[in-house]
RNA sequence: UGGGGCGUCGCCAAGUGGUAAGGCACCGGUUUUUGGUACCGGCAUUCGCAGGUUCGAAUCCUGCCGCCCCAG
């Protein structure tokens, strides 16, 4: 199968870098641009520590990874390089990943990372290697159009990642490739065993990759220990019903954890008071929003009003109003939380988004307060 | 130390002679490049304890223990 980078001049003349974590995805993606008879350059990085997490593969960017990574350009027979960009990494992605939970929000590292560390910085060293382009593993579409560049979903709705690529701007977008946008994954792990790649059944990645365990909690709490401090947990009327062991562990909508029992119906986190280190905590009608405020737009297309936006990477679109500084939503989204990004379609376009900062409560919640 | 009430899974709670509902919580799984959600599954051989009646009791009887309320 041959792939076309869009590169606009002959292949053997171009020069393409292709970000590597060490999965299959980007491996596959360094197997079809050597394909094309283009000098390709795989490039990974590294993200953070060489402990814990180096041992575990199915991550990204750690020990295994990067050596996975190494082992699919030598076979391929393309150069490697190995970035260090652990204090970036660190300073970009997890530390503000840490104050974003002592605010009472919930980050999107993924985000954080595509557009800082990854792309921005990925971008800048692809350009000082005089490549025409960056091609990564992301499932998701580039789409020339009336000669501009637009950003689409993935072809397979089940892999689609264009959930943590909003903030990509043109400029990144023109320089970009996603060979696999088209790509059911299936297809993709064929791909990475007909190239008898070391990594063709590597598990996917999942979980935040620079947490070994799942327990991004622990990570947070070392970084902000007042994210671990006990408090109560009240509900909408204000009564004490129970105490917990630290707002880290909790974000807008969440229903375990809470661990109070004795109550009719479940009960979801409604509210985070970080500086009250105070859960409000309410039946899950009292989560009903009918609308968002959204901040740090970035827009691939012109501004639109009538948008399908997505508030969680899993949720299906909704319908809403954008009117330049709030999503209305055409009926109740529940569990909404600061710090998520909101993402707006048009179909398949992919037409910018931004963080959320602030939620407003539907009639019911007020209802259900009174 | 008179009267009344109650004691069923961590919590709430149904069940008053026929062989332990349900909800919440919790645990596990599914899904997933964020956190969650949702869905599926698990979760009292036992009903405060000890005897007794009965073919059979959480359910009836007796005693004890504990808690609550009202009276002293």
């Amino acid at each position: 199968m041959t792939i076309d980078f869009q590169i606009g001049r002959p292949a053997a003349d171009a020069r393409i870098v292709v970000a590597m974590s060490g999965g299959v995805d980007s491996s596959v993606v360094a197997s079809l641009a050597a394909k094309t008879g283009a000098e390709v350059i795989g490039v990974t990085l590294q993200l953070y520590d060489h402990g814990e997490a180096a041992k575990r593969s199915g991550s990204c960017c750690a020990g295994q990874d990067i050596y996975d990574a190494k082992t699919v350009c030598d076979r391929l027979g393309i150069a490697h390089y190995v970035l260090d960009y652990e204090s970036r990494f660190r300073t970009g992605v997890i530390d503000k990943f840490a104050d974003e939970y002592a605010q009472g929000r919930t980050p999107v590292p993924c985000s954080l990372c595509n557009q800082g560390v990854k792309f921005t910085d990925l971008i800048a060293f692809a350009r000082d290697l005089g490549a025409d382009c960056l091609a990564t593993g992301h499932y998701v579409r580039r789409v020339e159009r009336e000669g501009r560049v637009e950003l689409w979903k993935g072809r397979d709705p089940a892999r689609d990642q264009s959930y943590f690529l909003y903030g990509t701007t043109r400029d990144q977008l023109d320089y970009l490739r996603f060979p696999l946008g088209d790509l059911p994954k299936s297809e993709t792990r064929k791909l990475a065993a007909e190239a008898g790649l070391i990594v063709a059944d590597k598990p996917d990645s999942q979980d935040i990759c620079f947490v070994p365990d799942g327990d991004y909690a622990g990570l947070v709490k070392r970084l902000r220990p007042e994210t671990a401090a006990p408090g109560e947990i009240v509900s909408l009327e204000g009564e004490v019903l129970g105490e917990h062991q630290g707002v880290v562990h909790f974000t807008i909508g969440q229903r375990r954890g809470i661990e109070i029992g004795g109550q009719p119906e479940p009960l979801y986190v409604v509210r985070i008071e970080p500086e009250e280190r105070r859960l409000v905590v309410g039946p899950r009608r009292a989560l009903a929003v009918s609308a968002a405020r959204v901040e740090a737009i970035n827009w691939l297309a012109e501004g639109q009003s009538r948008v399908e936006a997505k508030v969680r990477s899993l949720a299906r679109p909704v319908a809403g109003a954008w009117d330049g500084e709030k999503l209305a939503f055409a009926s109740p989204e529940f569990g909404v939380a600061p710090g998520q990004s909101a993402v707006f379609y048009e179909g398949e376009r992919l037409l910018g988004g931004g963080s959320i900062v602030t939620t407003q409560a539907a009639e019911t919640e007020k209802a259900a307060a009174a």
